[in-house]
DNA sequence: GTAATTTCTTATCATATGTAAAGTAGTTTC
DNA sequence: GAAACTACTTTACATATGATAAGAAATTAC
């Protein structure tokens, strides 16, 4: 778990007491390449926090997968439509590669909110960055060509092309893998 | 500032020290169309309130000017980037109309967080709601057509056609002012 | 109220991306 | 190691959107 607590820290420090009751509600899960970490339909109740290996989160849209985002090691994942909602999801968590994640129980991370205000506050500032992020991300997609969003990619996530299938990649680009196929042979 | 009040309750029921302590750090301000609110290259730290009107927040691409987002009566505006991570904007907040606002000073507001728990709750869950928005948006952008997304937009804000120019529309969109009259033409 | 300015629409042509189908390469299964 | 499957690429054609320019409509300024 040190790992979790060493990235905690770089966010915002906690004390030891709280560090503690974090630790009570959390246990490693790991997931086989290729599997659902959890599944459509479910109601999000766990946030995970990636150790080793990688997961995405996708959804159908007409039959058709589409990566909504990936995670990589040393980030935090949940399902943020349901687990602010209450509401099942509809999309789910699916492991890339062979991962290791962290699990922490929402319901009981909330309830310590209310004993330990340090916490709350952590969790505050993950929400803000992630937001931001996402509002960057709203900017990429509304004005960059398909073009620049894959250059973009390639140089936050240098390994994503041995990590990651271009099939998956595609769609979070907003394109097709056909249309991922032709930037790419332009290079 | 019972809007604001009230709009509050609805969201996280806060203590009257915590609502006493809110009014102490927030005032109204009115803005004509047309003018900014905050300009580009300034440091975000203020959070505001619609009361009545509108805004958008609104950048520049190569000379040319998108807007990111709309706000209306009842809805939070802040330039996320800016407000939580300290940098200079490079985003601008423009009245749409003739807007009463209420600015609420973001520094200040930080500090009663560490006295008024409650308040840190409401602005938690303020920033929880925003990002699920922002996530659902990229799955606009991401994987509806400009046709779709028009539609979308109009039936979660049915008089936006008579407040905001349709110029504003297309860029939110992520479209050119051209595309998006074609667009409305085959109706 | 007229002129000037801005906003919106329409038309034409160029380009990027989608769809479908076929082929190639790589991986998995037995 | 052959067969089956999956991932990726390539080609051909269709469609949506972009760029530019010109005109119409609406708004603003005087």
């Amino acid at each position: 778990m040190k790992t979790l607590l060493k990235h905690i820290q770089s966010i915002h420090p906690i004390s030891k007491e709280a560090e503690k009751a974090l630790l009570e509600i959390s246990k490693e899960v790991r997931f086989q390449k290729g599997t659902d970490v959890q599944s459509i339909g479910h109601t999000c109740k766990t946030i995970y926090f990636v150790k080793d290996g990688c997961v995405r989160i996708y959804y159908f849209k007409e039959d058709i997968d589409i990566t909504e985002s990936f995670e990589f090691e040393n980030a935090f994942v949940a399902r943020a439509e349901s687990l602010f909602t209450g509401k099942p999801s509809l999309k789910a968590i699916q492991a890339i590669e062979d991962t290791l994640l962290i699990a922490i129980d929402s319901n009981r991370l909330f309830q310590l909110f209310d004993s330990h205000h340090d916490l709350e506050r952590l969790f505050r500032k993950i929400i803000e960055a992630s937001y931001v992020n996402t509002v960057n991300r709203i900017e990429s997609l509304q004005f960059h060509t398909a073009d620049e969003r894959y250059l973009h990619l390639l140089k936050d996530h240098k390994d994503i092309l041995k990590r990651v299938p271009l099939k998956y990649i595609a769609s979070y680009l907003g394109i097709t893998p056909v249309s991922l196929s032709r930037i790419r042979a332009h290079k």
